[in-house]
DNA sequence: CAAAAATGTCAAGTATACTTGACAAACAAT
DNA sequence: ATTGTTTGTCAAGTATACTTGACATTTTTG
């Protein structure tokens, strides 16, 4: 079901950095169910959650989620 | 009461565009009233609505939000 | 000043972000 | 094969994002 408007690739950036899921969480502020649900598309973080995810890997806001609308077509 | 923890400039940007906040709502596709809200700072916008905001106004995220606790200390 | 346009606010409702706790399934070690 | 770690999922609760409609206040313009 996951959501169809916008996409992200927090998973594949937090393994290049060798994180797991608890690890993200507890750096992001957040539990690791929400970092699950993000991660998979179950729902869409409000910008603080983001900005928090995105300064945790080191990536920008825009390198981590996009409109699928404009954007690429994976996942 | 307005939140803390994150700042924008959405106003700042949107008036020099020359749009009303009508207008920004209609191109973004929320209402008025949470165009308002957000601007205001009296909740923060999800991802999706980010994106959104961020496409209209023609800047980044990372032009448009920040942290408070680490960026500028200004609204 | 008066009229019009833009902005702010309130209330009440709906949708969804996020939480904790618990457990199951997949994967990786020995 | 068993143990430990990571990941996925469910349920039930709380907080908050966002809506419409209506109206008050402020700002702009003639």
């Amino acid at each position: 079901m996951s959501h169809e408007r916008v996409g992200n690739r927090i998973r594949e950036i937090r393994r290049r950095l060798g994180w797991t899921q608890a690890q993200l969480a507890e750096r992001v502020g957040i539990s690791r169910v929400s970092i699950v649900a993000i991660e998979r598309g179950h729902f869409l973080p409000t910008i603080e959650t983001s900005l928090r995810i995105s300064r945790a890997l080191g990536v920008s806001i825009e390198e981590l989620f996009w409109l699928k609308e404009e954007k690429k077509e994976d996942d």
